[in-house]
DNA sequence: CAGTGGTCTAGACCACTGC
DNA sequence: CAGTGGTCTAGACCACTGA
């Protein structure tokens, strides 16, 4: 073992040596062929120490994605996961009045696509972020619409957008069900035509509900994409676009801004 | 207490309301006046639980970003800290010649921008991602550069470049000291011209060695902006600016694509 | 059912911090 | 130095899983 400070600390280091360099007999179990690592109770009589320095070791890696713990299983190693590029310049809503719904797929994966049947829609008091991104005061009564969307059947993203109550108070924006058209094109019949989106891009852990949703560990951030859709007046709508940040990447091209001058100031 | 499972989770719940709602007994201590919670110890006689059981529960608020334990002092309330908006737009090197590693600061902010002398300049094997974004072989050379930026003082963004060797190899590139000229002037002395970029942006947990840098938990997410920039035929650079994704967002603004029609699929 | 991880205890000693 | 959190132990019992 190493030179670290904390027992479990050592413990942890060895392990994921013998992880990575796969010199750890590990069962193969489960579908899919996972490896299983030796128990919790063998690995305190290997490294002769308690089962709760095992455990603090074991937390250790599992904090750091390369294993997983399940309770009544046993404790398996992670196969990396490789991300998907998802274009951020692609048109918000897409196969107007079949598919209503703001939706962001990876490219060639559209068809695919599948939200589920679980609409939401309900009426709140703004936060006091989506009442500055919105530009209307904190407290002021907005619409939320959220849905669930799947790709090959699996979590994909959590999509949930804010509306201004004086923009979509008895609206069909109300009801929580698919619109016939899609939000932009009502935002348009509405006299409040889209001309302009902000992205603003963030990223945090999750929380519960979002963990629950992408059935992720509480190790595996998530990355957010705030779109404000603008009127020529102001903004008259904000959509949430929630990833795991293991699975995407946000990508976008553009030309570089102008030949450069070499003693150019800006 | 509340109906949750584990006695740990009900005074974590316990806790976290009373700390929510200001009904807990917390000493101000500290500079900056921050807000201490009782001892560990306190705690375990106040639920009648094992100061292992209340570690557990102080644990979980940790997780969530809500208090901060410190060795030899106590654990403490945290503030939430307020995200700083960064246009991904901005052009990528500045103040030509003067400041001349590529940098991305907040609006207003480019002036109090202090790059540490810290610059590093090393030649390494490209990994699987770094070899994928620049369109050459994994295990190819490349020359790496990094900078570590502060923002009054106080550690701001993580800046790693990596080139091509063919490209960089013989040049100013390879010195682990601040250009003369921008590496975009560098690159189109060099017949490369940066004529497009490609932004990719994900987020992930921190590796040891960003959690020193910006003194952050292991709980604080970084959300990371690669930027391949390409000329005519092929990608010569690509930048990584690993931020803190609780201090960062990226932002950027773009017209809408087009009047919408009603009936098009696209 | 047997085997696994999840929770909990009581107490010991170490390491860090500020006075 | 006294007080705090950090590590560690030995053992107990519970809760989940698959056969």
């Amino acid at each position: 073992m190493t030179v670290a400070i904390a027992k479990y600390q050592d413990i942890a280091d060895d392990l994921r040596e013998r992880l990575t360099t796969g010199s750890l007999p590990l069962d193969q179990e489960a579908p899919g062929g996972q490896l299983k690592l030796p128990g919790e109770k063998e690995l305190a009589g290997e490294y002769s120490a308690s089962r709760s320095t095992i455990r603090l070791a074991l937390q250790v890696l599992a904090n750091q994605g390369l294993v997983e713990t399940r309770h009544g299983l046993g404790t398996f190693l992670l196969k990396r996961r490789t991300q998907v590029a998802v274009a951020m310049d692609q048109e918000e809503d897409w196969h107007g009045g079949q598919h209503a719904e703001t939706a962001l797929y990876p490219e060639g994966a559209r068809e695919r696509g599948q939200t589920t049947g679980r609409f939401q829609a309900e009426t709140m008091l703004a936060p006091q972020d989506v009442a500055e991104l919105l530009g209307i005061a904190e407290g002021s009564q907005v619409i939320l619409r959220r849905s669930l969307q799947y790709l090959d059947s699996k979590p994909w993203c959590l999509v949930v957008s804010y509306y201004p109550m004086d923009i979509a108070g008895g609206t069909d924006l109300e009801n929580a069900r698919r619109l016939d058209a899609s939000s932009s094109q009502l935002l348009a019949s509405l006299d409040h035509e889209v001309l302009e989106y902000t992205d603003s891009i963030s990223a945090r852990m999750p929380d519960p509900i979002e963990m629950r949703f992408f059935r992720s560990g509480s190790n595996i951030p998530v990355t957010i994409l705030s779109r404000t859709a603008q009127d020529r007046h102001r903004p008259v709508r904000l959509t949430r676009y929630i990833f795991r940040s293991d699975q995407v990447r946000l990508v976008r091209n553009r030309p570089a801004r102008r030949k450069l001058d070499p003693g150019a100031h800006y």
